[in-house]
RNA sequence: GCGAGUAUGGCGGAACUGGCAGACGCACCAGAUUUAGGUUCUGGCGGAGAGAUCCAUGCAGGUUCAAUUCCUGUUACUCGCACCA
């Protein structure tokens, strides 16, 4: 048995495209539906066996909509520009539009090859210039309002890819892509003020409905945290200023650390008197990577400053201040006072240096073997004013006290930190802006957009860290767009993350050539309703375009404040791990478990490869590849199609099947929603083992099967649709209803149970009331022998579920 | 270290607001069809026991007539963050 997958595939794959099935209309008076999965990165590589398991699921979506009346946005494009490319490029020696070309032209067969119903009309690029424009054109937005400038600053240097990284690409403290060593490097970059929307990417999450892992993600990323600043005034005249999230401890404070790049050093060098050894201390520092700071996480490091000391504000004491590279440059103000009764790493600190340890929080164990830092608990002590006072109590009543003495004032600060925006590559979108001597750093005009990327002969990048395009001297001289003077072009490009951090909204009006996108287009597609995608971009790519999205809503360009409405996330699929037998493991070309969904769909088909990518496990967990699970789908697949032989008149469900058919819609309809795509088909499976023991289905019973199956495998649901005489295509049908009354079965089996264990069963009518049920168990020959002589404590009655008699 | 999560047969996984643990699929076993392999169909399939029964949802307790589900403690693993003051 079995059927001839390929020919039916590639006919309705065939017919979707000539009759534009899947093209989403611009007609503003429906209700409309978008659903988005993130754009694939074309790599040279092809499709990942694990691209389709939310690419299918989000399709079951699509489909099941439009099924529903809705007008339904479902597009797809390439998120092209990137490394691997431009290493291939290198290699190989073609252009990387060339690459990009043929990679986009594969993936887009395999896609197409799985019957997925994206409007592909609407195939965006971000290599496109016409698509580019607009993300340069977002960019100049970004830098007239002031959050993209330009900074010396620390950046990670991955020394393989030769290339800064932001923050959210060092992966512990290593390159996130190739895995290189980090180190620190001061290069100018261009910088974009995300942190300027901490607060609103914070908030906005509430109005969102984002799996809470994802908001816990993102909240942590951003890392908001209420304190105080606190002025101390230092031996040498400067006013000191610290960061910190227990102002309460304020008189457990014995010294103070800075941050070995803090700018006040250099202000006080003729003041130090072992300058020297401040200046080693500090070269060390700079020379470590990432790598190495996360790795010496144990043992402390600092040199004291001998010649200045800061002065307590609470008490007027005098204390030590000491560089230590556990302060951070960059949080806070790079310089923390020091509490080692009450934090872990003071207390670390102080032991290495033999310094006093004062208890201000009383409830804890002995602060001279550990610190205490619990908020919750402890009561103050040494503290003067505070004194007795709770952890929470003294919060607030310092916080008073140093406002009203101008000796500091509550903060607030996040982790995040503004967004890298360079890269010293070929392969991106130039940064369209020039350096004039005159004017310093000037916009081009709109009408110069977009700027394109010149011919080179090399895309190699440089061991200096300079992008490739700074050898270009004919792309590089031009004239300042403000004074007419000779200026220079910016030579770095933007980071991979920027052509993604809009694109949803191109794909509202991919081919306008006025606008990033019209308002209407706007208006009615926006926001997306549900958005999937992977977890490893929950603090990269979600956080970004979210930032984007806030800015141009306040620009009043797009019309809502977030957006994306929903968030689900899918897992991945694992291979075998060659490794350990019976393990699995991401799968890799190194170790040789990739599995290639052309081979299967040549086997099986694509109905059963999206089957088995949805029935494999739960959506949201990682799941094993399996062989052998694949057969079962296909095994599912070929008795459906066997069951046309068994379909006898009748377009009413057959009485034997009726409560099945309600149940089982039920069930597939609600399963969707939540993402139970494994249940929903298992819900199916049932429907035609039932089916197959009843040994006939009615035409009726049959094409609601049919529909329902029809978001999982669109392929011979339609042709068996056809086949069948029905009316229509399947794909221009209603989305079938069911009735919770007719769900129910007439009867149901009851257990009975004997101090909890299940003694005997009998069948009841529906919905029998509780005496009535207890009443039937008591009757039972089973149960009277086990009751006789004894007392009957209780008994309980769980209506069509069971009854218990509790005996003593 | 902090945060989030997971733990159920040989395997992937089901189980609603506490109510018959193991749906559905795979693998396996037996039988039928087939010249044979494969396919297909029928039945079986957590463990122990001849049996009535007993034991089973990481481990140890608790609440309850009843716990995979709730509570306390504990272990292992996964993911995220990681000197963020």
């Amino acid at each position: 048995m079995g059927y001839d997958f390929t020919a039916i595939e590639s006919k309705w794959q065939k017919y979707w495209d000539e009759h534009r099935t899947f093209h989403a209309e611009n007609d503003y008076t429906k209700p409309k539906f978008y659903a988005l999965v993130e754009f694939p990165y074309p790599s040279g590589q092809g499709l990942h066996i694990g691209h389709p398991r939310p690419y299918t699921a989000m399709d079951i979506v699509a489909r099941k909509r439009r099924l529903q009346g809705y007008n339904v946005l479902f597009p797809m494009g390439w998120d092209a520009f990137g490394l691997p490319t431009e290493n291939f490029a290198i290699k190989n020696k073609i252009h990387p539009a060339i690459v990009t070309k043929n990679n986009v032209e594969r993936f887009k067969s395999q896609l197409k090859s799985l019957g997925l119903s994206f409007d592909w009309e609407r195939e965006i690029n971000t290599t496109d210039p016409d698509y580019f424009k607009w993300t340069q054109w977002i960019f100049l937005r970004l830098f007239k309002a002031g959050l993209a400038y330009k900074k010396e600053m620390n950046v990670n240097w991955c020394t393989s890819c030769k290339v800064v990284l932001a923050n959210e690409e060092v992966v512990n403290g290593v390159c996130e892509r190739c895995g290189g060593e980090v180190v620190h490097k001061v290069k100018s970059q261009w910088m974009l003020k995300i942190t300027d929307y901490a607060q609103k990417l914070l908030d906005d999450l509430d109005s969102v409905d984002y799996f809470e892992k994802i908001k816990t993600a993102q909240r942590n990323w951003i890392g908001r945290s209420t304190g105080a600043e606190v002025d101390f005034t230092t031996t040498a005249g400067d006013i000191l200023t610290v960061y910190t999230t227990r102002p309460d401890t304020l008189f457990g404070a014995t010294y103070m650390v800075i941050s070995p790049e803090h700018p006040i050093i250099e202000k006080w060098a003729d003041k130090l008197s072992n300058m020297d050894a401040v200046r080693e201390y500090q070269a060390a520092a700079a020379r470590k990577s990432d790598f190495d700071r996360t790795e010496m996480n144990k043992e402390k490091t600092g040199v004291k400053l001998e010649g200045v000391r800061a002065i307590n504000p609470v008490n007027g004491r005098e204390i030590p201040i000491f560089i230590s590279d556990y302060v951070l440059m960059t949080y806070g103000t790079g310089a923390i006072m020091a509490v080692p009764a009450h934090d872990t790493r003071d207390w670390e600190f102080a032991k290495v240096f033999n310094l006093p340890i004062i208890e201000v929080v009383k409830g804890g164990e002995d602060v001279q073997k550990a610190a205490f830092t619990d908020c919750a608990t402890g009561v103050m002590v040494n503290s003067e004013f505070l004194d007795g006072l709770s952890v929470e109590e003294a919060k607030v009543k310092i916080k008073e006290w140093l406002t009203a003495n101008g000796k500091g004032r509550e903060k607030v600060n996040y982790k995040l930190r503004d967004w890298v925006f360079s890269r010293q590559r070929y392969w991106g979108e130039p940064i369209p802006v020039v350096y004039c001597e005159k004017c310093g750093w000037v916009a081009l005009p709109e009408s110069e957009l977009p700027l394109k990327l010149p011919d080179v002969e090399s895309y190699m990048p440089t061991d200096t860290g300079e992008s490739p395009l700074s050898t270009l001297e004919s792309f590089i001289n031009t004239t300042c767009p403000n004074c007419g003077g000779p200026a220079k072009r910016e030579t770095d490009t933007m980071p991979q993350w920027a052509g993604s951090s809009w694109y949803f909204l191109r794909y509202c009006d991919p081919k306008n050539d006025k606008e990033l996108a019209s308002k209407e287009a706007l208006d009615y597609w926006m926001p997306v309703d549900w958005y999937n995608g992977g977890m490893e971009h929950t603090t990269l790519h979600l956080l970004y375009s979210r930032f984007w999205h806030k800015f141009l809503y306040d620009e009043g360009l797009v019309p809502c404040k977030e957006p994306y409405m929903k968030r689900t996330s899918h897992g991945m699929i694992l291979g075998k791990d060659p490794e350990r037998p019976g393990e699995f493991t991401k799968m890799s070309k190194s170790k040789g478990n990739v599995v290639n969904p052309d081979d299967v769909v040549k086997e099986f088909g694509a109905d059963t490869l999206r089957l088995y990518e949805m029935f494999v496990g739960d959506f949201e967990k990682a799941a094993p590849w399996q062989e052998n699970g694949i057969k079962g789908c296909k095994r599912f697949l070929d008795r459906v199609w066997a069951l046309q032989e068994k379909v006898v008149p009748g377009d009413e469900y057959s009485d034997k099947l009726r409560a099945s058919m309600h149940k089982t819609i039920k069930k597939v309809s609600e399963d969707i929603e939540t993402l139970k795509f494994n249940t929903a088909i298992a819900t199916m499976m049932g429907l035609l083992n039932e089916i197959d023991a009843a040994g006939s289905l009615s035409r009726g019973d049959f094409r609601t099967l049919l529909i329902l199956l029809n978001p999982f495998a669109p392929h011979i649901t339609e042709e068996l649709y056809q086949i069948m005489g029905y009316e229509g295509v399947l794909n221009e049908q209603k989305w079938v209803e069911y009735d919770e009354a007719l769900c129910v079965e007439d009867s149901v089996e009851i257990a009975v149970q004997v101090n909890g264990k299940v003694k005997a069963r009998f069948n009841a009518p529906m919905n029998c009331d509780k005496e009535e049920l207890e009443k039937l168990a008591l009757d039972l020959p089973e149960i009277k022998a086990l009751t006789d002589g004894k007392t009957i404590v209780k008994k309980i009655a769980v209506p069509n579920k069971l009854v218990n008699i509790v005996v003593k």
